[in-house]
RNA sequence: GGGGCGUUCGUCUAGUGGUUAGGACGCUGGCCUUUCACGCCGGUAGCACGGGUUCGAUCCCCGUACGCCCUACCA
């Protein structure tokens, strides 16, 4: 039985999501930050939208923007982020460098925090020779005593190094799940975490600890898979002299075989679900049944429902499958209630826009002798593709393992792609030529057969930028199931 | 390997120390319908296992199994 969730007496509630801009925007993404804003407003909050754009090799400004607009479409709104403001700003952890290089210097200052020179070289080595000894493979301190004569000589060489917690070697440290109960570890688990990377940017555990305390952040509210690491978050509070948040761990969606979502088993990407015309209240209302259900266990309700009845305490704690059979379902139902009107409308802003079939008429316009030719023709751009067959998708003389890596190539390039028009797509594919040693003509008939499910098509790329990457995407990686050997 | 979290129909879930364990998706039979879809009515299938505690455990406790997550200068 879950407790009620403490709330604070003399402060108001701030909740907050801290998605970081890698790649397309996540449906695990909006499955939070729904729990999070769902409890803000339920309890008079604020919800804020921060930037984790610490991982610099990474990080992309499309992919936030991306962000934005996916949550945009669902409704997921936020009082307070990069793009709105607010008091508490930046929220770009990019932009807040200065902040955590001060915070990371008042622990080396308390001692509670040292730096670290292992070379990356130098660790996987260590980690190496761990394993082959059967010894755990974290990492082993070897820095954390080093003289300060030592340090100082190495700091004025300009030696590279990372800022590492001074994690407390015996005992156990406890945090308060307020789902679960009470978590502990013994700290012999708790290793000497990196704060501060090489390159000056700070770990997502430092900048989250800080960011956290300095945005007033009273309930984290995050997926599951950050249990392990609260304990340090803890003693990093306690480091500072700070109050820890209320934790609330929130289940972890999963692929039909009961692993974490991913993009490899299941479309994870809020642009694919926008583009192949699920309506966003029904994605919100299929992400509130994740976990979490009505009083009166009804399968169909608003996001304004489920804030009017919002409790933590009806949050189940197992991991659910994301079905997308039950999603159609619902989604099915909310299309049929709406009026005529509102659904030419939706349409409309689908794909059935002049301004789409502006795009896509030029595409087929030799191709068709009447207009009617029109529809069919168009079929494999706006309707919902089937799964192209295997012996479709192997090229003449070539064998399935073979088409199944360069399938492999294709699809990791195209998640990559952030340029999605006609001749980035082609530059990008070209590109692939020489890593799947193919010819370019097997190559894009197999891409062509894949994303179309057809041998003759409209040009490969304009049809490409056409269809959008979400779905291409999805296209492409059904083909390499299909392909798998 | 180590640590943590979890476990009610295939899937999403409700639920209580005593219930024929309820609903939804899916699948399926029927009704409606010129057909299909929608809708309606019905069927299908579940408390992981073993010990306790108890007059009685799906529910409380302990163990086991299984699943998942973490074990990065990614978040």
């Amino acid at each position: 039985m879950i407790p009620p969730i403490p709330l604070p007496t003399d402060r108001p509630v701030r909740v907050r999501i801290a998605p970081s801009p890698t790649g397309d925007p996540h449906v695990g993404t909006a499955y939070v930050a729904l729990f999070n804003k769902a409890f803000a407003a339920s309890n008079g909050g604020r919800f804020v939208l921060r930037i984790e754009d610490t991982d610099q090799t990474r990080s992309t400004r499309a992919s936030e923007e991306a962000i934005y607009k996916s949550l945009g479409w669902l409704g997921l709104t936020w009082h307070e982020g990069p793009d709105v403001g607010g008091d508490y700003g930046p929220y770009r952890q990019s932009e807040r460098t200065e902040i955590y290089r001060e915070h990371a210097d008042k622990l080396l200052a308390a001692g509670r925090a040292y730096r670290c020179f292992a070379t990356a070289e130098e660790l996987a080595e260590m980690r190496k020779s761990a394993k082959s000894e059967g010894r755990s493979t974290s990492y082993d301190r070897r820095y954390r005593d080093l003289p300060s004569a030592e340090v100082e000589r190495r700091l004025a060489a300009g030696e590279p190094h990372v800022i590492r917690f001074k994690a407390p070697l015996d005992g156990v440290t406890a945090f308060n799940d307020a789902l679960r109960g009470e978590v502990s570890i013994d700290n012999s688990q708790m290793d000497d975490q990196v704060l501060m990377k090489s390159d000056g940017f700070p770990t997502y555990h430092l900048a989250n600890v800080v960011d956290d305390h300095l945005m007033e952040i009273t309930h984290v509210i995050r997926a599951e898979e950050w249990i392990p690491s609260t304990p340090k978050h803890v003693r990093l509070y306690e480091a500072f002299g700070w109050q820890p948040p209320v934790f609330i761990h929130l289940p972890l969606l999963r692929n039909a075989d009961k692993s974490k979502i991913s993009k490899r088993k299941n479309p994870v990407s809020l642009e694919f679900y926008e583009a192949v015309g699920i309506l966003p209240e029904a994605l919100v209302n299929f992400l509130g049944r994740m976990g979490w259900s009505m009083p009166d266990e009804r399968e169909k309700f608003s996001y304004d429902d489920m804030v009017a009845e919002f409790s933590f305490q009806r949050m189940a704690l197992g991991g659910p499958v994301f079905d997308l059979e039950k999603l159609d379902w619902l989604n099915g139902l909310y299309i049929r209630e709406l009026g005529d009107d509102a659904l030419v409308e939706r349409l409309q802003s689908w794909l059935l826009s002049s301004g789409y079939l502006a795009r896509v008429a030029p595409l087929l316009r030799e191709r068709i002798s009447r207009l009617e030719d029109f529809v069919p023709q168009a079929s494999f751009i706006l309707g919902r593709a089937e799964a192209t067959p295997l012996e479709l998708l192997i090229p003449k003389k070539k064998e399935r393992v073979e088409a199944y890596r360069a399938m492999k190539i294709v699809v990791e390039a195209v998640d990559a792609c952030r340029d999605w028009r006609n001749e980035s797509i082609e530059a990008l594919l070209r590109a692939q030529v020489e890593a799947t040693e193919w010819k370019l003509r097997d190559l894009f008939m197999m891409v062509r057969v894949a994303v179309t499910g057809q041998k003759a098509t409209p040009g490969l790329f304009g049809t490409m930028e056409l269809l959008g990457k979400a779905r291409c995407q999805a296209r492409l990686r059904q083909a390499l199931l299909t392909l798998r050997p």
